[in-house]
RNA sequence: UCGGCGGUAGCUCAGUGGUAGAGCGAUCGGCUGUUAACCGAUUGGUCGUAGGUUCGAAUCCUACCCGCCGAGCCA
């Protein structure tokens, strides 16, 4: 016997359906009860009137544990209300899964309580409409760049040497003597994409080996990063602005009810939405910081309290570019005729949020390139074939990483970086 | 790694030297429209761990463990 989804259950009013789902609670009285049902689709109430059923099915219905999987047969009624305008007049029910002494109850939690029922917590409502946004934004990088004729692209995760330094990678023991790096960026790689299919862009986790426990970090978390060839500077800004202001777009149009659930306000969204982001340059960026106060010098990179001052100067992302070139990464072009700053660019959400997006046109050049290996003190066999990208038709490229989950953070007005991941990997957290 | 805060019932917490508490949950009963329903009853404890002070320690002292928030670093 067929189905219904709960989320198709407002065209089916007037007829009888079977929903299979599980309960999430049950209130009743003498005479009548409410069963408060999911199924991964929505959200929906049953009620069972003991006008309507045997005294059975009435005394199996209210006696429904929490999270018991159940197959209920009734018909669709409109009723004002039902949140979805919906609900269901039980007929019968059939119990597919009992739940015994299940530990989310309806109460207050604690973070590290529901973090250790991860496993459990995804099927409550924070956590299902959270995901449900998390989908749609997938979605809508992939549809973002399909429909600008850039290719996915996969770069390998297992990595024979850092991207950006040492520092705060994972080792991996391979074989024997043999070791390796888990991926912090598929940057490097994208380069060599973008020179073979043009525009690409990668999509996947990327691990970070920083000991950093605040609400802006995960060890593993997701990146997507967009490479081009023949782009520069101020078009690998359009790009993130264009980018950015369509996935706010499509989360407002696609997902408003569940930012709704999440007690998000789409007015929030609406700046980011609409794109013509401002753009600062580094040293403008100085100047508002010591209008609030905080005096930093030339050459001093912004913290985190920087960027939550920054952004929340405006009502969408803010762009600040030409950061000085001795703290930013050694692939990075110069500024044509001032060497000490560099065509780069991070998008900083409003809000609190911080970086969204770090971004640069890419040093084209053999001879700069290689002098900037050697400043750095990179293992140069290990480069030879990201060299070798400027051996054979080098041309200026430019591209980004969109740091996922932190825009998802800002999107949906989560807290912490791991309510916005299934299964957050962290300092504290591997379990489950 | 550093700084601040915390760990007491299944959950959220109160309890600052003298009998271990509340609300919620769960269970049972009642109630015909509930939205974290309501009313009544029942159920509830290795006070993070180890040691110390004291007639007496959840409470004071020492060490350790774990967590939360933040810094640095970054997306």
């Amino acid at each position: 016997m067929s189905h219904t989804r709960i989320i198709d259950l407002p065209e089916a009013v007037g007829r009888r359906v079977t929903v299979r789902g599980w309960s999430t609670g049950t209130r009743s009285s003498g005479k009548i009860a409410f069963l408060q049902l999911r199924d991964g689709s929505g959200f929906v109430q049953g009620v069972v009137s003991k006008a309507d059923v045997d005294d059975e099915t009435f005394d199996r219905a209210r006696a429904l544990a929490q999270e018991s999987a159940v197959e209920i047969e009734g018909e669709v009624r409109a009723d004002p209300r039902a949140p979805s305008g919906v609900e269901l007049a039980v007929g019968s029910v059939t119990l597919m899964g009992p739940s015994v002494d299940y530990p989310i109850t309806p109460k207050e939690h604690g973070v590290d309580f529901l973090m250790e029922r991860r496993h459990l917590f995804l099927r409550h409502k924070g956590p299902w409409a959270i995901m449900r946004v998390r989908d749609e934004m997938v979605r809508g990088i992939h549809d973002f760049f399909a429909g600008r004729g850039f290719v996915r692209f996969d770069a390998p995760f297992f990595m024979p040497t850092a991207v950006e330094g040492t520092t705060n990678l994972f080792e991996i023991a391979l074989f024997e003597d043999e070791k390796a790096y888990l991926s912090q960026s598929g940057q490097l790689y994208a380069e060599a994409g973008a020179m073979a299919m043009g525009a690409v862009y990668t999509f996947g986790p990327t691990f970070r080996a920083e000991k950093s426990k605040t609400r802006r970090h995960l060890l593993e978390f997701w990146m997507c990063e967009p490479e081009v060839a023949f782009l520069e500077h101020d078009g690998n800004v359009a790009l993130q602005v264009e980018l950015v202001s369509y996935l706010a777009g499509r989360v407002l149009e696609e997902r408003r009810a569940e930012l709704e659930m999440l007690g998000r306000d789409p007015a929030a969204l609406a700046g980011a939405a609409a794109g013509d982001y401002p753009r600062l340059t580094y040293d403008r960026a100085l100047e508002l910081l010591a209008e609030d106060g905080e005096q930093l010098a030339w050459g001093d990179d912004f913290g985190a309290p920087h960027e939550t001052l920054l952004g929340n100067r405006f009502d969408r992302p803010v762009v600040v570019e030409r950061y000085p070139s001795a703290i930013k990464a050694f692939y990075m072009q110069p500024v044509e005729g001032d060497p000490t700053r560099a065509l780069c660019n991070d998008m900083i959400a409003p809000e609190g949020y911080g970086e969204i997006i770090g971004g640069s046109q890419r040093i084209h050049d053999l001879t700069l390139l290689e002098a900037r290996i050697a400043e750095h003190a990179l293992p140069r066999e290990a480069f030879e074939w990201y060299v070798d990208l400027r051996r054979y038709g080098s041309v200026p490229h430019a591209g980004f990483g969109l740091g996922f989950e932190r825009t998802l953070a800002w999107f949906t007005g989560a807290h912490h970086l791991r309510e916005v991941i299934p299964f957050p990997r962290m300092l504290t957290r591997m379990y489950p």
